[in-house]
DNA sequence: AACCAGGACGTGA
DNA sequence: TCACGTCATGGT
């Protein structure tokens, strides 16, 4: 049953060409908001360090946030020349703090990413386990695993509030259902693959912005499988 | 003028 | 464990 929406939801998209950097100058027209930084169908980002910090970074100035106006931080950010770690550690916490003001909760993600820069570079060029991630202040649930998923290609299922919405919605979840049922539904049911889980992840996001983004919910794409009730969970 | 956006943390029960 | 308040800018 997941298959067949993730099948669904490529067929009327497309390849949605997930995580965003600004240095990759792929576009994806079909996409809503901003069309920067996409590669469709190549999962073979990110490509080096810089990259993987960018992921990082990207995962807490999008917190409760629209990557719109994350996107303007990290762009402020590269301009003063404060994407890699070491510049993100050494950086006046006022300056990176206006620097990050477009994506909201200034204060705290500025303390966020000066934890995330000095856990990164604590990293060693080796990939993080996930409770290490949870371990540093500002990484939660889904930033850890948005992390591993984008930045280290683990098979880790992003559950997102979009994620929540659409499948309460169809009442393949309850909406008391917490973060690791969730994400153990979809992992027990899906391949271990990490590229269809980012596929899928950036899949539901743009079905939600599209159908889900205020009530009441248009579900003319998948609402015919909440009708059916016929499936094999 | 509310409401929402690719959440996480601190607190109190 | 968990419900709740807080954090903050910008688009619709």
């Amino acid at each position: 049953m997941l298959l067949k929406i993730y099948n669904t939801l490529l067929k009327t998209y497309g390849y949605q060409g997930w995580w965003p950097l600004l240095s990759c100058k792929g576009t994806n027209p079909t996409k809503t908001g901003s069309m920067r930084g996409y590669h469709p169908g190549d999962y073979s980002y990110p490509k080096n360090n810089l990259q993987k910090f960018e992921i990082i970074i990207g995962t807490i100035l999008t917190q409760n946030t629209s990557w719109q106006q994350a996107e303007k931080a990290l762009i402020n950010l590269n301009t003063i020349n404060a994407l890699s770690p070491s510049a993100i550690i050494s950086l006046d916490s006022r300056m990176l703090r206006s620097a990050i003001k477009p994506a909201g909760y200034f204060n705290q993600k500025a303390s966020y990413l000066k934890n995330a820069a000095r856990f990164f570079i604590l990293l060693d060029n080796k990939a993080p386990a996930r409770d290490e991630l949870l371990a540093v202040k500002g990484i939660g649930p889904e930033t850890a695993d948005s992390i591993l998923l984008y930045a280290y290609s683990q098979p880790e299922f992003v559950i997102d509030a979009y994620t929540k919405r659409i499948f309460s919605h169809l009442e393949i979840i309850k909406r008391e259902d917490n973060y690791p049922m969730i994400k153990q539904l979809f992992e027990n049911n899906l391949p271990k693959d990490y590229k269809l889980y980012q596929e899928y992840h950036a899949l539901l996001v743009e079905h939600a912005k599209r159908c889900y983004a205020r009530k009441p919910y248009d579900d003319k794409l998948l609402g015919r499988y909440a009708k059916k009730r016929n499936y094999e969970l």
